[in-house]
DNA sequence: CTGTTAGCGCGTTCAT
DNA sequence: ATGAACGCGCTAACAG
């Protein structure tokens, strides 16, 4: 080092001094300060990284940048990576398993020291393998080893807190909007309406049961569909607050008011959720908390350490579009 | 290397092949490609920025992940980084000059590439001077160096085109909701508010001109502050979408309809701003394309090309804020 | 306490 | 066309 160079000492010192190795006599540490602060000199980290096999480097996938889903719970990793000196990478999946695949070998092979995966759609079986080379941490699993960790939210009961609200308030036709096949996170919302509606003595009616996507044009597609074949219902519960928004519109469309004609329900609470119009009642899923306690976790497995977390529940966000059936 | 004993070469004859930096014998080659295969190996990352002095990743500074704003460029970001073989590495200013400051500070640590600022805060001054590191790339900037290069919408013709529509359309009182203060975008947007006012014989009347900060509760407290101090007025224009969402929704407490009482034009378009109740009349920024061209031109810049570009001109998006005044 | 040596995994001379 | 040797910047092990 040029630094060691100019204190007059050994670049074993001048590392010394920059990790607190071993102890240093004062006037040497002096010395080295000094010609630190006068060249501003800062450690490469790649020399580093080289050295140590570690990166400080961890690599996030989601499926859709610029879903407000996806970036709330950036928002919570970013809060816990602050000050800690690890750096994120981020890829996206585009909710397709290939691709995903594809983007985290990528990130294995930029030595990213660990792993986050939100909402992926490859198998747990994937994840396992892919644990053996960094520790992983995976929303919506429920995975637990030494080097892979799972969270996993309680959806089925969040569907179930939706549609008892619903019912709650008299409605006994209540309309549903899925998520895409083969989501899970959809599938057990959609297990807890059922639970729901059993528990009320409310028939299951598979036709008012609409395919949708997560994405708000399928909301729309799946109002229009529902009066395409004049199907009586008095609430819609949507799989998730974007689909909600999309059903929002198609009703506006159609003259019907929110919630004096229909009642809606969303889940997720996303942060634009408080301003639609009217607001939108909803399943609040804690995702800034999910992104910053994943991220913690992540930094105690790269470490070797146990965790043992928990992430706050779901929980019902009455706003403005349910009413009572009159 | 492992891979260079296991084929009977040597590494430097391994490294050629994988750079093509000379001719290699095709049997000699063909044992390498083997070799490579069967242990599948990769070059180690680090290895190669310690040397090459590359370390493939850009840094991108935004404002507030979790913003529709800056996601939507990100999104573009993402698109133009594909099969780059760039990574990003994004981090977040929270619209705070010192933050900021030091973010890049840490970016450049990390030996990024280049830099990507997206509505920064800080001075021109400082960005050319952080140029003199590596090459950056900013929006809302009117600069060109070799290492830097400001991309600038005409945010005054912006405001301008949402404002005409307005008075195309019989409006003459005309409220408007700023941005933050000292924000440039916001400023000229108020500028073109205030020129299309006076074209058409419009006195300015600061009594309707009420300050917001870009988020949606500022929009509702300036409706608010509207109506407290009972000012008239036929129609909003608000300087970014997300303001435009709160006065929405504090026109729907007070039981005003948008369009029929009251018409609202926004400033960005985002997303999600088609499926607003009703769908929200704005001025559409290309937030896409805009992260995407600014990516190429910072990858032109890092390979010290001169790059020229242009990008998309701001339109007027006309949904349904909007109608005659009668 | 401190300097010397070696090596992390590559790419690039310089010879051959 | 190919191998040997060196160095990118840093830290860990080994002496002293």
């Amino acid at each position: 080092m040029d630094v060691a160079r100019l204190a007059g000492v050994s670049p074993s010192t001048v590392s010394r001094i920059l990790n607190g190795t071993a102890k240093v006599s004062d006037d040497k540490r002096q010395a080295v300060m000094d010609a630190i602060a006068r060249m501003n000199f800062a450690p490469n980290p790649m020399a580093q990284s080289l050295k140590r096999g570690r990166s400080m480097t961890i690599g996030i996938v989601v499926q859709d940048i610029s879903s407000p889903f996806f970036d709330e719970t950036l928002h919570g990793v970013d809060e816990a990576l602050k000050g800690t000196g690890y750096a994120s990478v981020i890829v996206s999946g585009h909710w397709n398993a290939a691709e995903e695949i594809e983007r985290i070998r990528l990130l294995l092979a930029r030595k990213v020291d660990g792993i986050i995966l939100l909402s992926g759609r490859i198998t747990d079986e994937s994840v396992l393998q892919f644990s053996q080379h960094r520790p992983i941490v995976s929303t919506g699993r429920a995975i637990q080893t030494q080097r892979a960790l799972g969270f996993k939210l309680d959806n089925e009961h969040g569907g179930w807190l939706a549609v008892r609200h619903l019912i709650e308030l008299g409605h006994r036709r209540i309309a549903f909007i899925t998520g895409p096949a083969n989501n899970c996170d959809a599938d057990e919302r959609l297990a807890g309406y059922k639970r729901a509606l059993q528990e009320a003595d409310i028939a299951y009616d598979p036709k008012i049961v609409v395919e949708g996507d997560f994405h708000e044009s399928s909301g729309m597609r799946a109002i229009n569909h529902l009066f395409d074949t004049q199907q009586q219902f008095t609430a819609v519960c949507a799989a998730n607050d974007l689909s909600a928004y999309g059903a929002r519109l198609s009703l506006y469309r159609k003259g019907i008011r929110v919630p004096e004609d229909i009642s809606l329900v969303g889940f997720d609470d996303l942060p634009g959720s408080s301003y639609t119009t009217p607001p939108l009642t909803t399943i609040r899923q804690p995702l800034y908390d999910i992104g910053r306690i994943a991220t913690n976790s992540l930094l105690h497995l790269i470490n070797g350490e146990i965790v043992e977390t928990s992430i706050p529940p779901l929980e019902l966000i009455v706003r403005e579009t349910t009413r009572r059936i009159r």
